[in-house]
DNA sequence: CTGAATGTATTGCTTGGCGATACGGATGTA
DNA sequence: TACATCCGTATCGCCAAGCAATACATTCAG
């Protein structure tokens, strides 16, 4: 019988760990440990790391000195704090290599760079995002633009929406309401029946575009990558800068590209 | 193509557990779980994973579970095996977006690329190997020379050798001994005084560089960036195939422009 | 100087994790 | 067809691994 007097008996303690047996916490409280830095701008204490995912300072202690010697933290260069270490890096490469549409994505992306100049990418589908595994930089662009793991809404971006179109609209509709809407920008669709129409003329033209809504200046064009039953693997998107480009001239440009690469991936799995 | 050593520190779970109070097992065994598929060419079964990470079938199938929830594990899509999940990818950018070093090389590297059409990229230093962070692409390239996360040995690569020569002699030679020397190709230098010569040469010259040691047809040049007090954290390196340039000509081409970006960088630290 | 951070270290209690074991379903093979 | 092995999944009693609380030395800001 529990003492109800106990002082933090069950704040911490996971739902989850009472109803299924198989599940180890500790390993869990690891990854949210991880996970903390999600919501991180800078070096985190151990007090903000326990804060973050929701342990006592204890705990916090204890993980973040384990994973440090397995080096997936570490203190970051001016001693300020703790930041992830470079051992994720090789979760990275062994997500992608082993991914087996990044596997035959890859040369067809690289190939692609041939006949068009602006930025290509090649995101995996996630329900409510889409997570950046292949970045072909043109000239211009940010440190965001750059970065792979970087995830962006499905609703709202070229890659999103054309993984949406690839899905029954019910599932599509879900999946856009799942969440509360952002306005990234002025121009950021929030309606889900608008998004439901963007999503119909997208599944019509066999490819999706965005403009404005998720970064000003922005045009950008995306076509899914589907399996054999149709379900969205990921998806390739160009983008480009609308002071060089009109929205139309830009589809036009890039869309058959990306569609005619699309079309090599998709159909192997 | 055999991957550089990569410290799977594998002993730790029993060893550690005994002195070291503030470790904890479970932590690490998840961790290592995840690390079973750094040695996968594919999907792995539980008892794979079991067998890799050093536990038992039943510890494998609890971690497996508990990270499979978390989605940093997720069945092949052809349901054949284990993979790794995608919110690992999530882990990724918090590594490269914190970290101060990409922070400030990023736009540097990008800037690079007006300069010149062959292949740059930015790694960072971890002792025995360098791990691709940032990555431009040229028009032709191979699978590997795409992914970030990758990481090659320093002590035959060019970004592993500008690292090493930014260390004091005996810390490097250390490092280039601390495991066995492995010939990629017929050209790799496998002697540690030899290639303690390129070091110095490459502290003379101010940049490295590498051809046919790692890759066959490949020249290389690597420059370090460095902290105030002259310690490496990374490097910029530039690749280029051996049938379009001769070594000479790269390296006058490729070294100034990497070695100014890396002024840049160095010194913000 | 004071107060609030930081990271580090120790300890006794107990519950969460352990590993052995068993099971049904695929798959491959004699 | 029957058999041998894989696969993933499920169950359970034991006990030490992990827990929370606590204390402490530093550092830094006001």
């Amino acid at each position: 019988m529990p003492d109800p007097k106990r002082p933090h008996s069950s704040v911490a303690s996971n739902f989850q760990a009472d109803a299924d047996r198989l599940f180890v916490r500790s390993a869990a409280r690891a990854i949210h440990v991880l996970s903390a830095f999600h919501e991180a701008d800078g070096p985190l204490s151990l007090s903000d790391i326990a804060m973050k995912a929701e342990i006592d300072r204890s705990a916090a202690q204890r993980l973040v000195h384990t994973l440090m010697t397995l080096g997936h933290i570490r203190r970051s260069p001016d001693d300020r704090g703790y930041l992830p270490g470079l051992r994720l890096l090789d979760h990275t490469h062994d997500t992608l290599r082993l991914d087996p549409v990044v596997q035959v994505a890859t040369p067809v992306i690289l190939e692609m760079r041939k006949s068009i100049a602006e930025r290509i990418d090649f995101s995996l589908y996630d329900e409510t995002r889409v997570i950046y595994a292949l970045r072909m930089q043109s000239k211009r662009e940010t440190f965001y633009a750059t970065l792979v793991g970087h995830s962006v809404p499905t609703y709202c971006t070229a890659g999103g929406r054309a993984t949406l179109c690839a899905l029954p609209p019910e599932e599509a509709r879900e999946i856009i309401t799942r969440f509360p809407l952002h306005s990234y920008t002025a121009y950021t669709n929030v309606d889900p029946d608008s998004i439901m129409n963007s999503l119909e003329q997208a599944r019509r033209d066999g490819f999706a575009q965005v403009q404005n809504e998720f970064v000003l200046g922005e045009v950008a064009i995306g076509v899914p990558v589907v399996n054999r039953q149709g379900r969205p693997l990921g998806a390739i998107h160009i983008a480009g800068s609308l002071s060089e480009w009109s929205a139309e001239d830009f589809a036009r440009r890039a869309a058959p590209i990306a569609q005619e690469a699309a079309r090599a991936i998709s159909g192997s799995f």
